[in-house]
DNA sequence: ACATTAAGTGATT
DNA sequence: AATCACTTAATGT
């Protein structure tokens, strides 16, 4: 479908941390353009992880559930990242503890998991790529434990509206106050209350599955 | 017109 | 803050 010279392209935009041209083309090689649609689920929890997905358009949604399905959001992916969840099934037992939901029609080159242990060995841009992939996705993860731990439900929103638009690149969400819930771990009528009260203060405007950010 | 789904509300724990 | 039971409103067929 799509030829090597768009991975070239994307690779030098999205990518650039990746020098090595050995490396860029053992990329083109094996790597592939992929895309999901709109709420499509690209990866599922106990799926067995047989690619590593570098985002390029788009956003992802990662997931993680308890042992009683209940469902919270870890973080967005977004162009030029890659999922470190990913990596650890790839280093380890090969299956997934998360899920991860397209957020939007979202575009991505697809990597054989075989060679991330490869290029490791070979390429210093890669273990940097890799490292730093680590760094950030552990970062995130420790001020969603902060959100979990020691803040209100209400500031949780608030963080969670202003991600997601930031993610979308647009202030008009279209969501609906169950899925916010899903989201965060609560439940419906809470999150409706909690909006209703920020757009009384001039915060946001709700319609019908779909809520407006008010600067 | 009817069914389905989203959102609003009051009461209870 | 969560859950229940119910209402109202918007949207799809």
């Amino acid at each position: 479908m799509e030829n090597n010279q768009d991975i070239s392209e994307i690779l030098n935009l999205y990518f650039p941390q990746l020098k090595e041209p050995e490396l860029l083309e053992e990329l083109k090689g094996v790597a592939r353009l992929k895309m999901v649609k709109n709420d499509e689920i690209l990866i599922d929890i106990d799926e067995k992880i047989t690619h590593l997905p570098l985002l390029y358009r788009g956003a992802i949604k990662v997931h993680r559930e308890d042992d009683d399905g209940n469902e919270i959001l870890l973080y967005y992916l977004e162009p030029g990242n890659t999922c470190a969840s990913s990596l650890t099934c790839c280093m380890d037992r090969k299956i997934s503890t998360i899920r991860a939901e397209a957020e939007e029609d979202t575009f991505y080159i697809s990597v054989p998991i075989d060679y991330i242990d490869k290029w490791m060995l070979k390429y210093k841009s890669w273990i940097d790529f890799i490292m730093s992939t680590y760094a950030q996705r552990f970062e995130e993860l420790l001020s969603t434990v902060d959100e979990l731990a020691f803040k209100r439900l209400d500031d949780r929103l608030i963080h969670y509206l202003e991600d997601k638009a930031k993610v979308t690149g647009n202030n008009t969400l279209t969501v609906s106050h169950r899925e916010i819930a899903y989201d965060l771990n609560s439940s419906r009528e809470v999150v409706s209350r909690l909006l209703k009260q920020l757009e009384i203060m001039g915060d946001i405007e709700l319609g019908r599955g779909k809520i407006e950010l008010l600067q």
